[in-house]
Order: structure tokens, then sequence, then C-alpha cells
RNA sequence: CGGGGUGUAGCGCAGUCCGGUUAGCGCACCUGGUUUGGGACCAGGGGGUCGCAGGUUCGAAUCCUGCCACCCCGACCA
């Protein structure tokens, strides 16, 4: 049906490109790994921001904002943290242009900078160095903030919003007094990303932990949600990090107990980004298009008027005029495409593109039989609605949208989640079936490592609250206390 | 960064092998008209540094060299 979208059974990568594209969402930039978002994707995005920053204050957070430029010494002072991000620094070395002949402009050498400045990779460096200044005692904790921001890290290989150079994010940046409190705080902001994934973007997460090989540069523990794409690949979602007291020791951050004693202050951090756009698009949507949660919608109703002649479209205008009044008081977002020059069917397949979850199609006869024909786009499915119970019918069908393609979503991911208790059947899941699989480890970096080569599986992670099961290391034999989700990822 | 591929109008492509009138086609766009319940039709029209920079040649979209971007596969990666 879709004119220029390629199938997802075709290839599933084109298949997403097409989707980001077609539905106006984002594009590339004459900027290498740097993408453009489009009005339309960047609308889905301030509704993301919106939930997230209300539900970051609900918990006690404020936003703030600090430099786009790090000082490079500051840097090296976490000794893990710089060797996570060197390799993906964007460096500023000079300040002032100058003319030239041949080429216009050059970099002035004579405006070179004592000491380079790097791009923000992540923001821990700055803020802690500022946090130095702001804590002096236990009354001054905790220290609860949040900056919405973007950083740079010089990926390889990007995608359009999964990994791109630059990236829109926020970044939680929190100080405790105690390593209890700072723990709880990790938890607790990861909880409020796994309650915006699912509740918002009716995606399913796993809530779990990272093993060492995959934690956080500078982190003790760095815990996160994955879900599953429709690839049967893994998406790490979101990420919450607790610091221990390391960024604390490296930029001497101490306060005064009550009992006037120094102690160095405990830290966390949390950020998601726009990858969690990625991950809506891959998701919901099917090979008609975009397929949005109502609660993420930048248009919730479309309004289809099918028409002769400029008098027909006023008496649909008038006809509506109420229902749409009260879509809106109820909170919910209305368009009437009104565009002239486009047929109807045109109208639907467009705005199945851009995954708008209801579309109401209003025509004379409807007029006639005072209904109106109300579609989803979830399903496809339509119906014709009495004009009286319109606006509670079509309120109610947002709730059953949000609803159904959780579900859906959910049984896509239980049906490709397999516990396997072979080295063989291990392999076989992960080349043929994909998924989260779900296994015995025995808990070595090594194994680890030796799993990705032979498989490109890695741990997403340890599951929060998992079960304790005596058990086989999948690849050793080694004895295991748990098993762990292991799948191929983004 | 390594291997493979692509780059011609907003999008999708032909032309390139084998250099030669004015660079074509479909969709989209503009004007007029007829249409309108699942991607309309007719007529007319506009739009091109052929990715960029050099080179070979009387002549380059076409041949050569370098560079850039994108796609796929690796490597790398909260």
């Amino acid at each position: 049906m879709a004119k220029d979208i390629t199938p997802r059974s075709e290839d599933y990568s084109q298949w997403y490109n097409d989707i980001v594209k077609k539905a106006d969402l984002a594009e590339h930039s004459a900027v290498r790994g740097c993408m453009v978002i489009k009005p339309y994707g960047y609308a889905i995005w301030e509704k993301m921001q919106r939930i997230l920053d209300d539900m970051f204050k609900e918990t006690g957070h404020m936003n703030a904002y600090f430099p786009l430029f790090i000082p490079k010494s500051y840097l090296s002072k976490e000794a893990n943290h710089v060797e996570g991000f060197a390799k993906e620094c964007a460096v500023v070395t000079h300040y002032r242009l100058k003319a030239d002949k041949e080429e216009g402009v050059i970099v002035d050498p004579e405006a070179k900078l004592e000491e380079e400045l790097i791009v923000r990779p992540t923001s821990e460096t700055v803020i802690w160095n500022t946090y130095k200044n702001w804590i002096k005692s236990y009354r001054d904790l905790p220290l609860l903030v949040n900056q919405w921001a973007n950083v740079v890290r010089w990926e390889m290989r990007t995608r359009l919003f999964l990994r791109t150079a630059e990236f829109l994010w926020q970044e939680g940046h929190t100080a405790h007094a105690t390593k209890q409190e700072a723990v709880e705080e990790t938890e607790k902001m990861l909880d409020v990303y796994a309650d915006f994934a699912e509740s918002y973007m009716s995606m399913p997460v796993i809530k779990g932990v990272k093993t060492e090989s995959e934690r956080f540069a500078g982190a003790v523990d760095t815990y996160c949600i994955e879900s599953l794409m429709q690839d049967g690949k893994a998406l790490q979602a979101g990420t919450s990090h607790f610091l221990g007291q390391n960024f604390a020791k490296a930029f001497d951050v101490k306060f005064l107990t009550k009992e006037n004693q120094q102690e160095l202050v405990w830290g966390t951090s949390w950020g998601v980004s726009t990858r969690l756009m990625g991950a809506l698009i891959m998701a919901h949507s099917d090979d008609d298009g975009l397929v949005l949660p109502p609660k993420l919608a930048p248009i919730q109703v479309v309004i289809v008027p099918i028409y002769k002649g400029e008098e027909q479209l006023q008496k649909i205008e008038t006809y509506i005029s109420p229902l749409k009044k009260e879509l809106k008081e109820k909170g919910i977002t209305v368009k009437l495409d009104d565009r002239d020059t486009l047929r109807p069917g045109f109208k639907f397949a467009e705005w199945e593109l851009k995954g708008v979850p209801v579309r109401i199609a209003i025509g004379q006869r409807d007029l006639e039989n005072q209904q109106l024909e109300v579609a989803r786009r979830d399903t496809k499915e339509k119906q014709s609605v009495s004009m009286q119970n319109a606006g509670e019918v079509i309120s109610k069908l947002l709730d059953d949208i949000q609803k159904n393609i959780f579900e859906k979503a959910n049984s896509f991911r239980e049906e490709k989640t397999t516990e396997v208790n072979s080295w063989d059947e291990f392999k076989e899941i992960l080349e043929n079936k994909g998924g989260f699989v779900i296994a015995h480890w025995d808990g070595t970096v090594e194994t680890e490592e030796k799993i990705k080569e032979e498989t490109k599986a890695t741990i997403r992670c340890i599951p929060l609250n998992n079960k304790e099961e005596s058990g086989k290391c999948i690849l050793t034999g080694k004895p295991s206390k748990q098993r762990v989700v292991f799948a191929k990822a983004y």
C-alpha cells in the first residue's frame, strides 16, 4: 500500500530510514554525522521533553545550564571517564578566523587557545567542578539538578536518531550525603525512565544493571532500561548511573557532616536522548509508516473532509465544529486537513505515514446520517460513529490505542524472549530467532567478551530483582547463580 | 578507519561501458479546467554548477587522479 516505504521483511534498515525521511521526522544535514530534526519530528521530541521534564520536577529536580565547552584538563581528572570518551571528542583549538585570498577565511594561527576546549560528550566533569563550589555542608545536599542540552560524540558510523555525532538529551546530575541515598536516586530515576517508556511510549522495557564491560566510564554501577526492536535487536533506551564517590574524588567535592567531619559526596547521573525517537519509531511502526502512541502524537486526531465545492466544505466545517471544540476541551489535539488540492485518498495515506492515531472522515452522507467515519492507525479498523457520542468514542479510542500498541509490543517481546541452557541452543536462537536470550553466565569479563566475539551478542543487563537460580554458564559450564539477558544490540 | 556500493531537478531513476547536437523519463511543483468516500485526469509551464576539485581532450555526466557525502558489511561505541 505505502508507495515509497521499503517493507521491513525486505530490508529493515532501509525501512527505518524510509520512515524517518518520509514521515518528515529528520534528514541528514550538510555536516557529517549530524541531522536536521524537522518540525514534525521535533514536535514529538518536544512532547517527550515536556513529559519527562514534569516527571523530573515532580521528583524534586530543577533545571540548570552548564557550558558547551569543557577545558581539556577536566576530562582527564577521572581516569576511567577520560578513557571512555577520549576517542570521540571534538576539540576547539582556536578562537578566531582571518580573511584569506584563496580560501575566503582560514584559522588564524595566532589565535591558538592556551588550553584546548572539548565540546562536551557529557557534562559530569564541568558539573562536578562547579559542585565543588556549591557544596560545603550537609545542608547543601541533596543537590538535584537536570540539564537539557546537546552533546557531541564523534561516532564512526551514524544513523538518524539512533546514533548521531551531535544529539539532544537531558542529563541529571545529583549529589548526596550518603551512598544509600545516591543508590536510591539512581534507582528512582531508572523507574522514571521505565515509567515514561511504558506509559507514554507504550514500549515495554527491562530494568537492569550493566556488567562491568558495558558500564558508563566513571560509574560504579550503570542501570539501564532495555527494549526490543522489531528486528529482534535490543536498544538501550536510557541509563542511570551510580557514580559512587568517583567524581567527588576527582574534583575534590567534600561536605561537612553534622558531626563536623569532612566527607566525599556521593553522585548519580542519568540521561535519555533523541535516541528515544529511534526507539519509538522502531517499536510500533509498520510498512505503511509511523505508528505513534496517542500520548506522544503531535496531532492526535485528523479530520479529512470529503466534499465538492466550497459550499460543502463550509457545511462540513460547521457540522464538526462542536466536536472539534469538545475534543479540544478534553485536551485532544485535532487538525482539520482542509487542503483543497489533494484528494481524500491521498490524505488518508499521508496521515497514516505520519502515524496520526485517529482519523475522522466526513462527507455528504455522514452529514445526512448524523455520523462520521472513525479510523484507527494501529489496526486500520474503521467504524461509523454517531455524531452524538463521537467525542466520547474518540477519547476512549485514543486510550485503547495507547494500550493496544503496548500490548502488541509486549507480546512481541515475550515471544522473542527465550530461555536457553546449552551453547548450541544459544547460538541457534541468536542466529535464527533473535530477541532476548536468557541464559546463565559465569560472571567474568572474559566469558562475556568471548561470547560477543563468537555471536555478536552482548549482555544487555542483569535484570533487577532477578531470581536466584543455580545453573551452568552457557559457554564455560562454570557455576552461575542467575540468568542474564543477552541480545544483539544497536 | 578497512571492504563493497552509490552520487544526474525536491524524490525515484535512465544515459556513463564505447567522449560528440539543446541531458532525458516518472512522481512532485506552478497555471487553467474537470474531479473528490483509499494515493485523480487533461492541457500548458517552470526547475539542472550531472557530489566537489583538478587533469586529459578541439570537445567530458561519460576517461584519469584526489576529495566529500550517503548506504550495506566489519571494527569502534552510555
